[in-house]
DNA sequence: TCATTATTGATAGTAAAGCTATTCTATTTG
DNA sequence: CAAATAGAATAGCTTTACTATCAATAATGA
């Protein structure tokens, strides 16, 4: 099989970890710790102590914690747009494709054999708990200037896009997606840690497939006239 | 002008800050100062240095740094269902109640005089840029089972309800409120650091008025029939 | 093949953060 | 008036988040 390669903005690293062993390593035990530990416990020091490193080689990677999250998340949606362009190729109608879209966006994340180094389970797991704090810092706006969420934009824009040729007057269809981006994480963090504030429920099947549905709802029914 | 003061949960804080001078202050200058610095950069040293007391004695109200931000945006919460209690009594039509609710949840925030000591202005920015944290953490289940989100979950509930009165055969208010409430701040927070990922524009005028038609749009279009 | 330059490891050190503990004084409160 | 409490002052400890230096080793290229 063949093995692919994100392409990742030259801002979000120092060196390229995609390109040597230590680097690998970092990405795969670092996804793991984090997963772990969640992202405040988690440091390099620790990890370096995991992967038999240093902590002075790590920081020649990454400038610093923040930005290896922010790193790992920008890969996550790339590796979603990636899916999405993949799974909606050759459909021409905008509904198929919101519908393949907000499916790929909510459905269960197995391990993608095209890209063995990432553990995308665990990664979808620190998405769903980390990846607001990407960009809720005060510095957001130097990072948005660097280019570092540019994945999440990306993104956010074909599936507006897809909204957009389904129903041309609906007036919000980046803030619906970004809404619905959103959603798609938080009911699932809602439904493992603060049930009553969702309706998805273990209790009458998968959690994914009621999201899904519940997502479908909200977009169509919003954008149907 | 009578003053009021919000009932808040036991676990919120160590000793209760509405109590004493220092507690007050504590609050007043902890609001500025994370609105100033944001959540990271703050610490109980700085805010001490700040209120000419020590950090010890700031520690003898609450339990650490994170406790404070939950009980500044448990504050928050809690106001915001005072207001819409209040904002809605003696009406019957479910439909007026919740658009009065959204109203109340996407418009400017102003000083409310009834509660001198806090500056809701601050702390609806705080809100905004800070509230995710509160729960994002590994302490989720902990700090749930004491409590600490109960007026999160209320004021969801609350709204739901009015959902739920407006079409009793829509199958989840819960998410879809929830998922309302996350969406009114992030869309101001996109709105100002990341605009590709909101159709909202100071360009066409109040931010928080098309805030509200989008939420409204959003809420009435997903429930009706 | 030899030199050079990247890469990593080893070690050390620093400022700040996030606490905890102790003692002392001023002030309530019973 | 005695006893309890609030707060100030001070100190100290561990961890985090870096930064810097230097040596060892591996890769490369002339």
């Amino acid at each position: 099989m063949a093995t692919l390669q994100l392409l990742m903005n030259e801002n979000l690293f120092v060196r390229d970890p995609q390109e040597t062993e230590l680097g690998r390593k970092i990405i795969q035990e670092g996804i793991a710790m984090i997963d772990d530990l969640g992202f405040e416990k988690f440091t390099f020091k620790k990890l370096a102590a995991r992967i038999d490193s240093t902590e002075a080689s790590i920081y020649r990677y990454f400038e610093n914690k923040h930005r290896f999250l922010v790193y790992l998340i920008a890969w996550y949606w790339n590796w979603l747009e990636y899916k999405i362009d993949f799974g909606t190729q050759n459909i021409e109608d905008p509904s198929r494709k919101l519908v393949i879209a907000l499916r790929i966006i909510s459905e269960k994340k197995q391990r993608d054999p095209f890209f063995p180094d990432i553990d995308e389970e665990a990664l979808y797991r620190i998405v769903i708990a980390e990846s607001d704090k990407t960009y809720l810092t005060k510095q957001v706006d130097e990072d948005n200037r660097e280019g570092l969420f540019r994945g999440f934009k990306s993104l956010c824009k074909k599936i507006a896009s897809f909204v957009n040729e389904v129903n041309p007057d609906f007036q919000y269809p980046h803030s619906l997606i970004s809404t619905v981006l959103q959603a798609a994480h938080q009911q699932l963090f809602y439904a493992e840690h603060l049930p009553s504030l969702t309706n998805l429920t273990k209790k009458t099947g998968d959690l994914h497939q009621q999201n899904e549905e519940f997502l479908n709802e909200l977009v169509f029914n919003t954008i149907k006239v």
